[in-house]
Parts: C-alpha cells; structure tokens; sequence
DNA sequence: TCCGAAACTTTACGCGCGTAAAAAATAAAT
DNA sequence: ATTTATTTTTTACGCGCGTAAAGTTTCGGA
C-alpha cells in the first residue's frame, strides 16, 4: 500500500485516474456513474481509505444527504426503540441520521428545530411533543424543511402523517375487556401531553355508550413525562378510595399502567384474571417494559414496525421526488391485542 | 424591520457596520471581542436573526466545536438519561452535542466512530460497549481525538475515565444484605457484556469470604442487551429448581432483577422483607424503573449526576487546555445504598 | 496628558468541494 | 462503420467562512 497521503477529493482523483468532476458526481450518488467507472472508484477507495470532507461536501449542495429524526423523550424506550427502526431506514437509504431528543421540554424542542436548520438536513422525521409544542415554530419549519409527522400530530402539519389507530386499538381493548369482565374505567391523565390520549379517552366514551355501559372517567393530576410516576401516587390515592364501579382499569397508556401495578401491589391488591385477584389492569402500546410488570401487563399494541417504516419510507419519496405533496396523507396502523397476565 | 437580505457573514458585517473578521471571531468565541463589540454584534445579530453556516465555518477551523457523545444502547434509560445529563453541559459550554447510540452492536459501534471522525469533533464523551468492543478501533480513535471514557472503559484507553465505584457499591450492598438476613447469591450473566459486572462479581466474592461466607454465583446463559428477558427466563428457572442455599439474591444489575422480579412474581415466590415473603432481591445501579418494579427494588444507585459532570468537565478542560493529559485519570464516584421493598 | 497594549479594520488568500460549460472519449444503436 | 446518446475530462468559478499580516483606532493606566 504505497500511499501518497490523499488529502482531499484531488489527491484522491490523481491517484486513482479519474477525474475530480466525476468523483465527486460518485460520492453524490455511486449510481449515477458508469458500472466499470464506479468499480475503479471503489477499488481505489479501499487502497487509499479517502474520504470526503463532510462540511465542504454539505456546504455546496443543493441539499444535504442528512436527514433529522426528533422525538420528543429519548428516554422513554418506547421512542427510543422507533428512534433506532427508523435509524436504521435512513442509514440504509443513504442518508445520515441526526437524532434528538426533546426531553419533554418545548423550549428544548424549539432548540432541536433551529438546530436542525442549521444542518440544512433533506428532510425530517418528526415526533412532536404534542399539546406543548409551539404550534407556529413547528408550522414555520415544515414550511422550510420537507417534514413527515409520526407517533403524534400538531394540526395539520407537516407533508404526511404516520401512526397509531388509536380509535381501532381502543375499541379492541374495550370491547375485550367488556367481554370477559367488568367493564372498563378509564385512568389517565387530566390534561394529557400527548393528542393520541384525547383519542383514546373519546373512543372509550364511544364504545362504552355503544356497548350500554356508563364510561367513568379517573382524570388524575400530574404534569410533564414522567408517567410512571403519575400512575403510581395517583393510583395509590385511586386504590385507597376504593370508590370505584368497576374491577377493571384501563390506562390511557401503559407507563401509566406499570405505575398503577406498582400502585395495586403496594396497596395489597392481587391483580390479574385468577382466583383470589381483585382487579384488572390493562394498558395501551406494548412498551418494551410491560411484560416485565407483576403480573405482565395486557396491552394493545402499536405496530412500532410499521410505523417507522412507513415514516421513513414516505419521507424518502418526498426527498427523491423533489416536491411538496398535494394532498396530505394520513396513514394509521392497526394494534393488536397483547393478552397477558394483568387483565 | 427593514432587512437588506442577509445571506452571509460578509452581510451581516455591513449590515452591523463591523467588519467580517471581528464577527467571525465573535461566532468563534464571544468573549474574545470587546464587550462594546459584543453588544453592537448582539443588536445587530436580533434585528437581522443570522447565523453562520457551519458547514462554512467547520471546514477551516482548528477545530469544530462538536463534542460526540456516545453510549452502547440508547434504549436503555439509564443510558439516556445519562446521555441526556452530559447533552445538557455540552451545551451549556457552547459545544454542539452529537448524540449516537450503538444499539448493543459493535459494528455499530465501529461505524459509530467512524461519523465522528467524519465530524472532526473537539472531542468525544465514549461509554464502550465493553467486552463487545473492537479495541483497535477505539485505541486508533483515541489516538486521533481527545476522548474521555465514561461508565466503562476498554483497557486503559481515554484520556480518563469517569465511572462508578462498583467495589464500593457492591460491598455497601453485601453488607447490608448480610447484615439483615441471610447471605445473597449472586446472580449475573455467565459472560457479562459490562465490564463493570466483572469487579461487581468479584466484590462479592471478596465481601463474602471476608464475613466467613461461601460466595454462591448463579451464572445464567444469555447473550446481548436484553437483561430483563435473560432475569426474567432464568429466574424462572433457577426458582423452580428451588436448590437455592439462600432466600437473598443479588442481581448483577438492576435490569436483571426486573426480570427476575417478574419470574418470581410469576412463580407465586413472595419477595419482600415482611411475613410471608419467600426471598429478598436486590439490584445494582437505581436504574429510573427500579422504583416501580413489585416490590420496589432495593438497589444501590450509581451517582449520574456527579458522572456526567465529571466527565464533560473533564473533556472541557482537555479541549481548551488543548493538551493531551500526561496521566491519564480515573475518577469513581461512589454509590449509596437505597432502601426499597424488595430486600 | 501621553503611551503602550489591546482591539479592530483592511486586504488578501485558501480550504475542499459543488457545479456549470465545452471538449473529448466511450458506449450503444443503426 | 457511422451516427447518436451517454459518460467522462478539462477548465474554471464560486460557496461562506477561517485566518494571517499590516495598518489604524480605541482604551486603560500612570
């Protein structure tokens, strides 16, 4: 390996006996040269290991190859796990991810948004923060920056939307638990972070009505994303009053849901469908965690899978064909029923 | 707000009425101007809200003002909150945070380093994968940029390193179990992917010999990341051999004893310190879950905070000192007991 | 008040690459 | 073999900013 020290795309376009123009159109874009030019090009770059200066590639382009993916709480396994599908999509199509996290927090969302900006990116997977974020900072971005929206929207924004059916997913769980039980009351949050639970709560109401049950609401307080939390202090108040009309408890999610088993277990309340159990408890989205919980949790999933594929897939389309959709699409994927031990 | 289209530094220089040379030395460093410059600059910077391309400013600087942060698995909320920690001092020292996860895979991993390369970053905050890790790869990268190693090091790779004292925690927790009941067990991966678990493993047997105990090491197959599914599958196992010497386990970490919770849970075993419970389980690390597993886990925490701050304090001064360290340091910051329901 | 140091301005060059245009070479098709 | 379409080479410019050098202004302190 006799190597006269490539320091830039022309050394490199010396040494291997092509011209810069054209590997620079490689590095672009490996397919649009020649099959037997870009294996000369390939074959050189294993002698030599060159590889382009990032920051001048990026600052003539058009449009970057750097595609951002923002949630809005690493933290969470939940999107962490989505995070990765969709990593994995964007390295696969040739683009680089840049991945934030907004930690709850609007302002920090409004951060990761300017800094995204910043990175020129070709476009961006978006999960907002829902009812905190700013409403007008996210509106003024997608109209710079090709934008798919997934897990959660903000009006109508961004070009497409990917996510959950909440309504279909609920109404499984609804009607599964009416069948097999009590039927259901519904604990969440008072004044949820996130738009799907204002679904969800609806079409409880729905199919309770719909089934001739009275829906009985269990609004409890708790601000911000630590719902494991929520779920515990305020099931224990909850479990302690011990007013309730129904065994069943169906959590508007399922972070919710592990605090609330946490809750019955401390309070001496056996949960679970077996002799000698008081009470059901089921969930919404098959976190990673729920079947860690004692008992495991019954959940409704969400098709993670789905989702981050078809997330990713949409926004390639938006990038490749180069234009604003017309109309914008909405695609939501069905959930299954996870039965375990808790419900 | 009149605004005569501000495209670039050459611009906003006019527009401000100071010369480029000076703003650019602002963006670089806004304390190196005078403060009446500064201010002027400031003024100038909101009625024209411009900012540098940094794909401009990167490509001729000494150095980017890009700190990686990088951690072997981001789905993991211990992992992401840490991250989260170190993120937020990164920016509150004027440094741009790049966050990547290596999904528990060395290849990963490797490629992981090779986009920070690409970034030329001032320097990189790494907690390796560990016993997983390419070893030549990190020792070349740390050859090339000024890294400090967090949570668990490689050799003795890094300018420093940052963790937790495992042999203080552990001893803490032996201590206390052998104090209030009888001796643990201890319960591990046969081969753990964490460095850390070996001087974990290790303490223990030196705490147990050292109280005239017999060390008793229930190692279990299983490979990769998903600790709670390896507690959880041979949890059940080992409590269904019931051919325990004792009623007290200590899991490796806390992630194992979620899933060992589980299995116990599922096995009808009683865990807990009062009449009728059957065993005692106890963690390592106060992972953010471990407060709403059934019961909640008595564990000994690992200090984030004071990690996180170490180590991106350690980096700055590495950075602007703008030297290699001659020792390189290793700081262990010690753990503490936290007292739940499960031990 | 003056002087030296510090900060700023002017001028100028270069970084590594994108990209446009025209000329040359190659491949595909008749 | 000739034409035609495609690809590559040559040449050249510019992007937005870092930074060096030399000259000019400003500032703090005695």
């Amino acid at each position: 390996m006799s190597d006269p020290k490539i320091k830039n795309m022309e050394d490199f376009a010396a040494a291997s006996g092509i011209s810069r123009p054209t590997i620079s159109k490689y590095f672009n874009d490996p397919s649009s040269v020649r099959k037997s030019t870009r294996q000369r090009i390939e074959q050189a770059l294993e002698r030599f290991d060159y590889r382009p200066n990032i920051y001048a590639m990026n600052q003539n382009r058009r449009l970057t190859k750097n595609i951002g993916i923002m949630v809005p709480y690493l933290a969470d396994p939940f999107f962490a796990e989505i995070a990765r599908k969709i990593e994995t999509h964007v390295i696969d199509a040739g683009y680089r991810p840049v991945l934030l996290g907004s930690h709850g927090d609007p302002e920090q969302e409004i951060g990761n948004l300017e800094n995204l900006r910043a990175i020129k990116p070709a476009g961006v997977l978006l999960a907002p923060l829902g009812r905190a974020s700013d409403r007008e900072a996210i509106e003024a971005f997608c109209q710079d920056v090709p934008t798919v929206m997934f897990d959660s929207q903000v009006d109508e924004l961004g070009e497409a939307f990917i996510g959950h059916n909440n309504q279909q997913a609920t109404e499984l769980m609804c009607e599964y638990l009416c069948r097999t039980g009590q039927p259901p009351a519904f604990f969440e949050m008072r004044t949820p972070v996130n738009p799907n639970a204002f679904r969800r709560r609806k079409t409880y109401c729905d199919v309770m009505e719909s089934l001739g049950h009275a829906p009985h609401l269990i609004q409890v307080d708790g601000e911000g994303w630590d719902f494991e939390e929520v779920g515990f202090r305020e099931g224990k108040k909850v479990i302690a009053e011990h007013n309730l009309p129904t065994d069943t408890i169906l959590c508007s999610n399922d972070r919710l849901a592990i605090g609330f088993l946490s809750a019955a277990y401390e309070s001496g309340m056996r949960v679970g469908l077996g002799a000698g159990c008081a009470m059901r408890v089921a969930g919404h989205d098959d976190h990673p965690f729920s079947r860690y919980t004692c008992p495991t949790l019954t959940t409704v999933s969400q098709d993670y899978t789905a989702i981050a594929e078809k997330s990713a897939s949409t926004l390639f389309e938006l990038i490749e064909s180069d234009s604003r959709t017309e109309k914008r699409e909405v695609t939501l994927f069905d959930g299954n029923l996870v039965m375990r031990g808790s419900a």
